[in-house]
DNA sequence: GAGAATTGTGGGAAAAAGTGGGAAAAAAAG
DNA sequence: CTTTTTTTCCCACTTTTTCCCACAATTCTC
């Protein structure tokens, strides 16, 4: 597969559609995708494929009486939705995602080789300020050689 | 199957009808539902087919003399109803389980892939609010590797 | 740098979905 | 047995979503 990064700046027009820049597009291999709330205030983006291994890996270790397991199913599973790329490669954001991550016409879209993920501008700028300090000590425990 | 899942804000009729979104609709297959009391203060939804499953493996797992098995039936089981999806793809939600559930008229619909949960809209918001620190602690304790 | 191709943006029109309410049927009350 | 209330069914209207096309902007090619 193709790589799949990038930082880029979009605007969601007046019908809540986000245009994924091609340079993502390619490395995809897919025209639906599968959006969801992330675990910060970003919405997440999967191939069907991916998506379905990870929902099902949630669903293999949690049993709806468990309220451990009701929590990442509500806030994890429900939230997701099919979306369609469509012919101009722009997707069509449902408004209870729109809301939760907060975004206003200002997004950033992220490629992270396995998911997209979309943030409203200030909030993604908020949210890297403030782990700056994480973000040196998470680097410090890393332990990669060779590289 | 298609992916039954999604977070949609709906209101209740002055008939007590809620529409089911087109989008859950879709991936059910079925056009009779069993609605149940759910373990929050939510209803659950079910298919005909896996509600026989639930139910039975509640009944394979339990027996009458024990006291908790009893409240399962009681509390689970024995609010069960069937109900219909008319033309327009509403239900009638019957009165003792919008009581249940606290249902007025501004209501959050939600697809979790193997059932629906119906909630009022802010007994939804406050039960997220109330779990943010345990859906931390869940999801940093998840060990999903390679998403 | 000019032309060509690709990418991005906006908006109109058609289709689908959602909403409300009236009328018929059924149930309950007198 | 009649009247009233509730429930169910259906239709018409409104809103939302989807699909498509035209144009603007950017990038690529020569």
């Amino acid at each position: 597969m193709e790589l799949v990064t990038g930082e880029f700046r979009n605007t969601l027009d007046d019908k809540g559609r986000l245009s994924l820049p091609a340079k993502l597009r390619a490395g995809l291999g897919a025209n639906v995708l599968v959006v969801t709330q992330g675990v910060d205030s970003c919405l997440w983006l999967f191939t069907p494929e991916r998506w379905n291994a990870l929902s099902e890996q949630l669903f293999a270790t949690t049993s709806l009486f468990h309220q451990q397991a009701r929590i990442i199913q509500r806030r994890i599973i429900a939230p997701a939705q099919e979306v369609e790329i469509d012919k101009a490669g722009r997707i069509a954001i449902p408004q209870s995602l729109r809301e939760f991550a907060g975004l206003t016409k200002d997004c950033i879209v992220l490629g992270i080789t396995k998911r997209l993920e979309i943030w409203d501008a200030d909030a993604y700028k908020s949210w890297i300020d403030s782990t700056e300090a994480e973000f040196a000590a998470a680097s410090e425990a890393l332990d990669i050689q060779n590289l």
